[in-house]
Parts: structure tokens; sequence; C-alpha cells
RNA sequence: GGCCCGUUCGUCUAUCGGCUAGGACGCCAGGUUUUCAUCCUGGUAAGAGGGGUUCGAUUCCCCUACGGGCUACCA
């Protein structure tokens, strides 16, 4: 692997960018890092029909989001340019012609009515209708058509396509990085379409030619490019161009029933299926991402590297900067992977409880804001939130769960856990805690060992049971059986709002 | 239908001819937490089936089954 390294991510805007094609993304990005290459981004934009307006912005931000940004691309000239198709449109047909020349190309005049209905009636038969060797010499072609009747009909503005002609009785024996060989019989390929009577490339044209002028030397791409590959091979050669090496990844199937992931499964599935929330712009629908979820992109990269390739060790947990050390393409996977949204929680509870209290404190402020609304304090030290995060973020795997794990540590409960109440505050239970109210009122020093040591000693002297006041007391600071260690607890709220609690609850719980 | 690729616990996977088949998610049980959650410990559970090759196959080969992909003037 001498040459230098330079891969491509080349999607198509047709809409956005679903989590099988930011693994993509991923594993070009991680293979380019690791030999030190580059990352080219790629708009393969020739199907005007299905061309969706936001949906190569929508790309470009997902990478970034995902911390995968691309070194080449719309925007991000490298010497390679332009980076859409659809701004290389002029340049493809000269290399379509020049494959008619050399003989390996032709034009083909069948309409499309003439083509289903070659098909309709093979498959009546019981056969299938493969345009190539077979049948090329009977169809309405440049074959079979002398050149003066080819350049007339082409002079007259007769749609054309061009065709590719596969060669004939010949093995291939093609490499793939992660399935090894492969043996194609070129009798049973079809003379794919090369050039389109609108005048643009076909996928397969334009793809070749790209990487061959971008100077791409390793192809990563999904398996269901693999039937392709021997179609792709044989261009390279026709031209004269050196391959790239190829590499086709498993793709990503549906958790549960059939086939794989598709961008349509949206939030159906109960998960989302695209990094960013995305709007479609015509029929006005919302579909869930990840970030609106509250995924961190180092959870969400670190699951989708861990969809069909591992490292060979135990280690579950890589940041980018490790997965780019320890990936390697060979280690990839051979079969389809199920994906698994319980996985990804997993993961994201992991980065989740590593990341430092500050950062998370943060990020906590805007959900702080929305829950209190006018009551809240916008100069409430950031250092009380970044305590309260320590204390609680360990029992939660999102932003969005700190505000159920802690609310009583902003605001005192309004209302008491009715069956906790029920059960734990007794006859005589109020009359408690307006004693023990009165001990911590008392106290000097209000450290959270000394509320600990404090009460257990009160609760020993007079002899009733921990239970009996420990509950209530939970219930009264926090208003339900729930969250940490109680004397954190009252040391972080404070020794008057503490007393005020248990006081409040005496009163309303009677 | 044709062609191609694949097949280890429910799921993601390790094993590159010699293992009591390992890890993670999930699930279950115990422990810690005088609460809940977290966490810790343990448990559950697998090489599709049939032939070969070999002293020995999850591992190599073949067949079958199943799964997936492709089969457009879509990518």
């Amino acid at each position: 692997m001498t040459k230098q390294v330079r891969v491509r991510f080349a999607p198509s805007p047709t809409g956005p960018l679903h989590i099988g094609g930011v693994r993509t993304a991923l594993f070009n990005y991680l293979f380019a890092r690791n030999h030190h290459g580059t990352f080219v981004l790629r708009i393969e934009d020739t199907d005007q029909n299905r061309y969706v307006a936001n949906a190569e912005q929508y790309i470009i931000d997902a990478l970034n989001w995902s911390n995968i940004p691309f070194d080449e691309g719309p925007g991000k000239e490298g010497g390679y340019g332009p980076y859409r198709q659809s701004e290389r449109k002029g340049l493809y047909k000269k290399y379509a012609d020049e494959l008619i020349s050399s003989g390996n190309a032709y034009y083909a005049f069948d309409t499309t009515e003439e083509l289903e209905f070659h098909r309709t009636d093979h498959q009546e038969k019981g056969k299938t209708f493969i345009y190539n060797w077979h049948n090329r010499e009977k169809l309405n072609n440049s074959l079979t058509l002398s050149p003066e009747e080819v350049q007339e009909k082409i002079n007259k503005g007769e749609k054309y396509v061009i065709r590719f002609k596969s060669p004939v009785d010949e093995i291939l024996e093609l490499k793939d990085m992660i399935r090894g060989d492969i043996k194609i019989d070129t009798n049973i390929l079809d003379d794919k379409i090369l050039f389109k009577s609108d005048g643009m490339p076909t996928y397969h044209l334009a793809n070749v030619v790209d990487d061959h002028l971008m100077e791409i030397s390793h192809v990563i791409r999904g398996e269901e490019w693999l039937p392709s590959m021997a179609l792709h091979f044989l261009l390279y050669r026709a031209f004269g161009w050196d391959c790239p090496e190829f590499a086709h990844l498993p793709l990503i199937l549906k958790p549960t029933g059939k086939g794989k992931l598709s961008k349509r499964d949206g939030d159906k599935l109960g998960f989302p299926v695209f990094p960013l929330e995305y709007t479609n712009q015509e029929t006005g629908e919302v579909s869930k991402g990840y970030r609106e979820d509250g995924y961190f992109s180092e959870a969400f990269i670190n699951m989708l590297a861990f969809l069909g390739w591992n490292p060979g060790t135990e280690q579950e947990l890589f940041n980018l900067d490790e997965l780019i050390d320890a990936f390697d393409i060979n280690k990839v996977g051979k079969s389809g992977a199920k994906f698994d949204a319980e996985k990804t929680k997993w993961f994201q509870h992991q980065y989740f409880t590593q990341k430092e209290d500050g950062t998370i404190a943060k990020l906590f402020l805007p959900e702080l804001e929305k829950h209190l609304g006018n009551s809240f304090d916008k100069n409430l030290d950031l250092d009380y939130i970044t305590k309260v995060v320590g204390l609680i973020k360990e029992r939660g795997t999102f932003v969005k769960d700190l505000w159920d794990l802690g609310s009583f540590f902003f605001m005192a409960p309004e209302t008491y856990d009715e069956k906790a109440a029920k059960k734990n505050w007794k006859e005589g239970t109020a009359d408690l805690m307006q004693e023990l109210s009165q001990v911590i009122e008392d106290m000097t020093d209000f450290s959270s060992e000394n509320i600990e040591n404090t009460i257990k000693e009160w609760i020993t002297s007079k002899e009733v049971g921990f239970g009996k006041v420990m509950q209530p007391l939970r219930l009264s600071l926090v208003g339900a059986l729930k969250g940490p260690n109680l004397s954190d607890i009252a040391f972080l709220i404070g020794q008057g709002e503490t007393v005020k609690r248990i006081r409040s609850a005496a009163e309303k719980l009677g």
C-alpha cells in the first residue's frame, strides 16, 4: 500500500442520510485517517428526478455533527473538483464516446416501451430478459445498424443511450478486501447503460470516471454495490486505468422483520434511523434524529463503528482517535448486522456518565430554564448545578433525564407520592418530623457527613426504626422514595430549605 | 426466477484445525445503596442441517436449507 490513500463517500442527495450511510462514511473516514490519507465527499446527483434540495446540506451537517468531516468536497476545493456530479456533467460524454470508439460501448435506440415489452414477454415464458451478448445483435442499436443509419438517427435527434458491451466467455477473478476472491462469469452480465438519453451519465460511468479522476485508491461502499463490481472493474479495464481496491461493507438490517434498514423505516421502529432530525420539505413530515433525541455524537459513532467491525479485543469504548488507531478494514465482518437500539442506549449511558459534571451542567441549563420558567434564576450558580449533576448523572442516560432525576434540587416538592406516603407516613410521623426539623435547625456544622451522623444519633436516641424516620424524611425533601443519598441532598439544598421542606410536609401530610 | 454474498448465545460479536466456544447488550438472581436508579457479582444462552478432508473440525471443501443484496435511461 505505497500509493497515497484517497477514499470517498459518495452519497446521492435524495433525502436524509440514514445511519447505514453514516457508517459507510465513518469507515471511509477511519480508513483514510488510519492511512494518513484523504477523505473526499462527492455528491452523486446524476438523477434529476430524485434530487432533493436540502439533502446535500443535511449530509454535510450530519458528517460534521458526527465529527467525521471531509477533507475535500463541495465548498472544500482540493484540486480535484468540482465535487458535485451535476457540475461535472460536461465531462462524462467524452469518456462514453471513447468507449464507443474503442469498441467497448455502443449506441442503443430501444425505447422504454420496447424494453418493457421484452421483459414482460420473457417473464411470461419463465425467462429473464437480459440485454447482453445473446440478444444485443437482435436489438435496435449501433451493433445491428450501419454507421450511416446510426448517424442519421442521431442527426434526426432520436433519443439514444450508450451501453457497455460486456465481454463474452470470460471468468473474472475479482478481489474484495472484506470478502476475498470473487469469481464472475461475464456471460451473465448485462450491457448496462452508461449514458442516459437525458444527457446525464448513469451512476456506473460517473462513478468510475470520477473515482479515476479524483485518484481514489480504495472504494469502500455498501454491499448493495457488490453486484456492480464486475462492471466497474471492466470499465477501468476498458479505459486502461488502474483499478482501485474494493471493500463492500455488510448491510445494517432491521432489528425485526426482513430486509435492510431503510430510510422509510423512519421512527416507526421506535428509534431514530437518522443522525439529525429531518423535515421533509414536501410533506412536512419530521423524522427523529439521534442528536435531537439527546445522544452524544461520540456514543453514536462508537455504536456505529461496532456494527460490523470490532478490534478483536474486549475493549468496547473507543473515542474517535482510538477508533482511527484501531481500525482495520480486514476486521470488518461479512454478514449483515441487525440494528440494536438498546445497545445504542448503553453506549450513550457510558459516555454520559463519563462526561465531566461541569460540561453536563451547561447542557442542563436550557432544560432547567424550560422547567422552571420564570422562577429559573439565570444567575443560579453553575457550581451548584455541577454538584447536582455529580450526584445524579450516573442514574441517567440523557441530559433530558436529569430533570426527572433531580428536580427537587431546584424546587420543593409540590406533591408527595401517594402510595409511598400512605405506606410510610403514619400516625405520629408528623410530630417526629417536626422534632427532627428542630434538630436540624439547631445544627452548627451543616456538612453532609455531619448531617448523616446527627440524624443517625438522633434516631438511635429516640429508639425508633431507621425506616420510620428516613422514609418520611426522603418524602419530605424529594416528594418520592427516590434519589441519591439523603444527607447529600440536604447539604446541597441547604439547612434552611431542608427545615422548611420537613415542616411543610409535616403540615401537608398531617 | 437468475446471479452474487452471507450463516457462532434472542442481538452485536471473538475464535485465523486442537476450547470448559470468550466478551458485550438484553434478560434472570444475589449483593451494595436503610429509597429508587446506578454499580458489583453470578447465572441464562450459540458455531443451520447433511456429507466429505483430517489423528482431530465452529474453523477447509461440497450439497441442502435459511437470510441478505442485486436484477431500472435509481443511486
